[in-house]
DNA sequence: CGCGGCATTTGACCTGCATCAAATAATCAG
DNA sequence: CTGATTATTTGATGCAGGTCAAATGCCGCG
C-alpha cells in the first residue's frame, strides 16, 4: 500500500502547473462540522473529497445496522465509487466524525478536465487502483485474520484511531460487535 | 454491475479503429490446459489475460489452505491487480479450471500504448473501476448475507457454475468448508 | 454536588460455521 | 466389471463471535 502512495504522490509532484491550476480551479474547500453528512444513502456521489484536515467515515445501513466500510483521515479521498462512477443513487454515507477541512471536486468538471488533461486520466487511473487493492486487501484480512488480529492490525497502521474514532465506528469497520471488541481490549 | 459492464462495451464499440489494432497488435492468443497456471506466488504479473473460453480461478494460500477470491468466465479479465500495478511479486495464483482460450496483453506494451492513445487510458480506467466496485460489492455480500443466501446468490448470477466449477472450489470462493456446502445444498 | 444520558464493560446464553472422522457415491484405469 | 481414487455427504463436537440484559463508568449541566 506504501508503494502504490508513493507512486501516487511522485505523479502529482510531476504534473505540469498547467495540470494543477486545472484541478484548482475546478476544487472548492469545504468546512464541515462533527457529524455533517456528505453524502447521503440513494443520493447521487456528485464530488470526491480529498480530505485536508479531520476525520470522515464511509458506511451503509443493512437491517438497521450501521456498517462502517472505510474510515479516512488526512490525504485520504472520500468517494462513494459505485455512485460516483456510474452517477447514479447509492446506498453509501459520507459523514464527518470530526471537524473536518475538504477539498471538494466537482464529478462533470473532472470528467471534462481528464478529457482534456491525459495526465489527469492517469491520475485518476492510478487512485482507482489503489482504492481496488485496498479492497482486496481488506477481503484478505476478513478471510486471514480473527477479530483480536485486525484490530492489532488497526492500531499498528492508525496509532492514534483511539483518539478520533469512538469504539462502535472501529467495532463496525472491523465487522464485530462492541461487545466482542471490549473483551478483545480487555484482554490485550 | 450490468451497467458498469454495459458502459465498457458501448466505450469498446465506439474505439477508433486504430486503437482497436494496435490493441490486436500488443495481444496475442494463447490456449490454456485445465489445471495450468498463468500466474503464481511470488511471480510479477506481466499480462493481463482476456478470457475468450474457459473457466479461470484466481486464489492465494493461507496456512496451507487455498482461498478463491475469483471465478472467471467468458469475457472476464484475470490479473492479479496488486503485482499487475506495481509489478511486483504477489500472492495469487491464476489457474484455469478448465480448457480455455485466453487473450493474453503483455503490460509494458499496453502501458506504452495507453501513452500514446488516451482512449485506451480510460479503459483501462473504466475496467478498473469496475474491478473495485466488483469488490466493493463482494465486501458487502460477505457483511450481509449469510452462507445459504451467497450460495443462492452465487446460482442465480452465474447459473451454469455447478457445471464447470467444482464444489471444492465454490466453498474456498464463498468463503465456507465444503462440508458447510454441502449441507447447504442438502437443505435447499 | 447530584442527576440524566451516553459510552463501555461484564455476564449468560446462543448460533453459524469449522473441524475431524467416517460413510457413501462417483469416476476412471486396467 | 472391479478395485482404487477422488468427490461428496453425514455425524459429532467445538468455538468465535453474536445477542440480550444488566452493571458500571464518564461526562456535562443545572
Amino acid at each position: 500500500m506504501k508503494e502504490h502512495l508513493h507512486k501516487i504522490s511522485l505523479f502529482v509532484k510531476n504534473l505540469d502547473n498547467e495540470v494543477l491550476s486545472v484541478v484548482q480551479t475546478i476544487s472548492t474547500t469545504k468546512h464541515v462540522k462533527k457529524g455533517e453528512y456528505l453524502l447521503r444513502h440513494d443520493e447521487v456521489c456528485r464530488h470526491s473529497y480529498w480530505i485536508e484536515q479531520g476525520v470522515l467515515r464511509k458506511f451503509y445501513v443493512h437491517e438497521g445496522k450501521e456498517h462502517t466500510t472505510e474510515l479516512l483521515f488526512e490525504n485520504d479521498i472520500a468517494v462513494s465509487l459505485a455512485s460516483y462512477s456510474l452517477q447514479k443513487p447509492g446506498r453509501e454515507y459520507i459523514q464527518a466524525i470530526t471537524e473536518a477541512v475538504v477539498s471538494q471536486t466537482d464529478f462533470a468538471s473532472f470528467q471534462t478536465a481528464k478529457k482534456v488533461y491525459p495526465q489527469l486520466m492517469e491520475l485518476d487511473l492510478l487512485m482507482t487502483e489503489y482504492h481496488a487493492v485496498w479492497l482486496e486487501k481488506r477481503l484478505y484480512e476478513f478471510h486471514t485474520l480473527d477479530a483480536t488480529q485486525r484490530y492489532k492490525l488497526l492500531l499498528q497502521e492508525h496509532p492514534h484511531i483511539l483518539h478520533t474514532v469512538p469504539l462502535t465506528y472501529i467495532a463496525s469497520y472491523l465487522g464485530i460487535s462492541l461487545e466482542t471488541l471490549s473483551r478483545i481490549r480487555a484482554k490485550i
